[in-house]
DNA sequence: CTATCAGATAAAAACGTTTTTATTCCGATT
DNA sequence: AATCGGAATAAAAACGTTTTTATCTGATAG
């Protein structure tokens, strides 16, 4: 009866105690040798390491969950769709925890997914994440131009990073892709082409990235002392639908462009199912400039030119800002802007043959 | 002084001590009016639920879960690969963790991610989770034909839903697609086009579903008389580059397959561009059926014939799965084979001019 | 009129840690 | 020889719950 127990005893995984008694230190002093403290002794904490060891004790999160308030968790806000048709839809976000993922590996974070299908939900949940100290630091990403987010991270000192800036001052530790930069320089490419009526296949416009790539379309136009083409900017969803019905809508105008810039490869998908089905061609018809989400560009027919963004390392850089974050570092430390790189696999010029 | 701390007392927020204080009753007949213990009485609950929702109670996630043992978490395991070139790999996991988000939403459970880079990797954070009780349920997908998670767990009596089953007899929860039937169906549909010569383009041997479509395949052949063309199966990862490098092999074959059914998305799409970069038309040259992970085939230039798999709703049917399954349910109750729904968009036979 | 019982609530213990405070021991200083 | 100081460790408290056990109050049965 008493060996039974003893046994069972035996199943259950050995806490603190069960080291105190095999060691004969108490509990305090198994802690702090554990923990790394100064105050123990060096025999004394090689005996309990290798106790530690020996019984294969790992120390319960619960527990330390309970006296320190911390969680150990570290939480992303994931955009979700319900709706048939647009599966595409935050398929970057693969890479993106992919990313996070890595960054933690060797941390003692663990990371917690939370689904948001709104800007409004995605606050509620960001808010009660804080509130109830669900985690210990945040990531997210669609950032608004003026998204109260921040503002509440921000003035509760809760350790985030967000992947996109907001229009505000704040200082916050961000990632982001300099989207003004690569939306000027896609749109200066065409012009150097020949093309004057570009079109802008973009996003909603109150994401801040969706500004700024207004921003540097406008700029390349301006910079080339033409008129920018503003009648030309469709915003909407990321989806493959929406990409085609802009081409289609576009290039069904009086004066239709002869190229385009597009948001992602989802939309890009679209525009070329588009041009497909009005036997337009790339290269030939019609130029086409993207950004590469998830690389595949390369692999559609033709294949287009794009910027890269090399989206999961940027996921492991906002993983890695989160865990600096946590650790107290200062947030004006932590930032990182990229320019994506421009792949070029097409002239995007007008050729001999049109116009 | 004495005002400063009690007004500090007030940001903090209320624990059941605090509701205690207020309505003069036990924490104990707090927790249980709580939680829905008959033994207190009606008016009593009606009292403490009333303090509860006046001063905003939250019970503490870290404190029951010490005392409960509970981690009030469903972990996911995702596959994660840091190779460029790969992105789209794993693509279809935003749809399953939106839809298992969707289906945890309304419950008590957050949903926590371990990314894994192979199948032992995989293992062995399934056997982290069990005994550190990490989590206290389980999703995954990816299974082997003979899969050790599976054993694991069924033997550990741990709670876990799988996408995918094992070749072994065992009894747990799970949710699947009818691989051999689609492969079947699929393989069958291009013999009646008078397709002889036909390729798979096949997912890692080692995977249960990809042991599925070849029995489908194989069994397509065989039901019509002919010879399976075993040695037009090609299997490798599911990327779009191997898409694209099986396709340019297995085309350039002295006696080529005149059609090709691939595993996803993301390798239909390079066996697109393989063809595209060989000047054969789909539909025209060859035919192609695929199976359909994120919905966009409808989008590719031309559209071709694809099995749709809801997946979100498959992630959704895993949630609730492991939800009912946390709550003790019997696996034997849980389990859900769909069979994918065939979307013709191309004749897939061969036309007059070919052959 | 007392013992019993049930109903309601309170008290206490427990979950596994970390952290604060207390104790012990020993060598060095007065 | 008594005291001090510091190093090492132990003891105790605390985190916020849930659950087991104890107490109290009336009512009912003997």
């Amino acid at each position: 009866m008493a060996e039974n127990k003893g046994s069972e005893r035996r199943e259950l995984s050995p806490t603190i105690k069960t080291l105190a008694a095999h060691t004969g230190y108490s509990i305090a002093t198994i802690s702090k040798a554990l923990r790394g403290s100064p105050v123990v002794a060096q025999p004394t904490r090689d005996a309990i390491v290798a106790a530690a060891r020996e019984l294969g004790y790992q120390a319960n999160a619960r527990g330390m969950a309970l006296r320190t308030g911390k969680t150990y968790r570290a939480a992303v806000l994931m955009p979700i769709t319900s709706a048939v048709g647009y599966e595409w839809d935050g398929v970057e976000y693969t890479q993106i925890l992919s990313g996070v993922s890595q960054a933690l590996e060797d941390s003692d974070y663990q990371l917690s997914v939370h689904g948001f299908r709104s800007f409004g939900d995605a606050f509620e949940i960001a808010r009660r994440i804080v509130d109830q100290s669900a985690a210990d630091g945040l990531i997210f990403s669609d950032v608004l131009a003026d998204d109260p987010r921040i503002d509440m991270l921000v003035e509760s000192g809760f350790p985030f990073v967000s992947l996109g800036r907001c229009r505000k001052p704040l200082v916050y530790a961000h990632v982001d892709v300099d989207n003004e930069w690569a939306a000027f320089t896609a749109t200066a490419r065409l012009i150097a082409g020949g093309h004057e009526r570009i079109a802008l296949i973009n996003a909603d416009r109150r994401l801040s990235y969706a500004l700024d790539r207004i921003d540097g379309f406008s700029r390349a136009f301006r910079e080339a002392g033409l008129a920018a083409s503003m009648d030309l900017v469709a915003d909407g969803d990321l989806s493959t639908r929406f990409g085609r019905d802009s081409a289609l809508r576009l290039l069904g105008l009086p004066n239709p462009p002869t190229a385009l810039v597009c948001i992602n490869e989802s939309t890009t998908l679209g525009v070329l199912s588009a041009l497909g089905s009005l036997e337009r061609r790339v290269g030939v018809d019609v130029d086409v400039i993207a950004y590469d989400d998830i690389n595949v560009s390369a692999y559609f027919t033709p294949p287009i030119t794009t910027f890269y963004q090399p989206i999961e390392l940027l996921g492991r850089k906002l993983g890695e800002f989160l865990l600096r974050r946590m650790a107290g570092e200062d947030p004006a430390e932590l930032a990182l802007v990229s320019r994506p790189e421009l792949i070029g696999r097409q002239p995007d010029n007008l050729g001999g043959n049109r116009r």
